[in-house]
DNA sequence: GGCTCTACTGCGCAATGCGTAGTACTGTGC
DNA sequence: GCACAGTACTACGCATTGCGCAGTAGAGCC
């Protein structure tokens, strides 16, 4: 299985999940995504979360000049993203354990 | 989130784990399924996935005549298809890991 | 001046789950 | 006999979303 469908749905919550430490911004949070274990998340869709996010209302953005290199949008978690975060862990969460529960069976040994 | 983007990828291995349990054709893989606890499976998903795992060599075929209705046709795992599972199995166990290392900072408790 | 690293945007594509409609067989109730 | 529900499958088109790639641009290094 080609690992890169299972981000599907999933991205929107890893970002959410990372700029609930601290605000970031779109290059920093693809190195810290890779960082976490997901190594062959593509920048573009890292970007494009943002994007959506931002345009869903959940996050708050602004911008911040960089001495090493052009400007960065910095983006951080309102109470919708917050909320939006809380509900989402929770429905992976859920849906972790019913596939777990489906594979365990399936263990070769 | 729509709970129903998280399958993307992931239906595919859970339909080959109920299938590795017994052979089993498309409106009884949708009823085990919902039964797992994916409730929002779509039937035309699953009678899709079934027919891409065939045609991608996964599965065998055979039809079958109800009693209770028309045909069935039944699928079951090969070697191909037993083989994806633990490949497919294996990433989405890390992958959820990953997951959950992500998450398990953001909990509200 | 060209190269690399940083940082973001936009375009179009591919994969895949879903909604809906359609076909068709069996059994039940009227 | 006929409408209807339950069973069982197929086909068409859509929406979402992650990705590849190209392009723009600033800063530092040779």
């Amino acid at each position: 299985m080609d690992s890169s469908q299972l981000l599907k749905g999933v991205l929107d919550l890893a970002v959410l999940a990372v700029l609930a430490e601290r605000d970031s911004y779109g290059y920093d949070v693809v190195r810290r995504l890779r960082e976490a274990g997901l190594e062959d998340v593509g920048d573009a869709s890292v970007y494009g979360t943002l994007r959506r996010l931002f345009k869903a209302g959940a996050l708050t953005s602004y911008v911040v000049a960089s001495d090493e290199g052009p400007h960065r949008k910095y983006y951080g978690l309102n109470d919708v993203g917050r909320s939006l975060l809380q509900t989402s862990a929770k429905t992976w969460t859920s849906f972790a354990a019913t596939m777990n529960d489906l594979l365990k069976e399936v263990d070769p040994g």
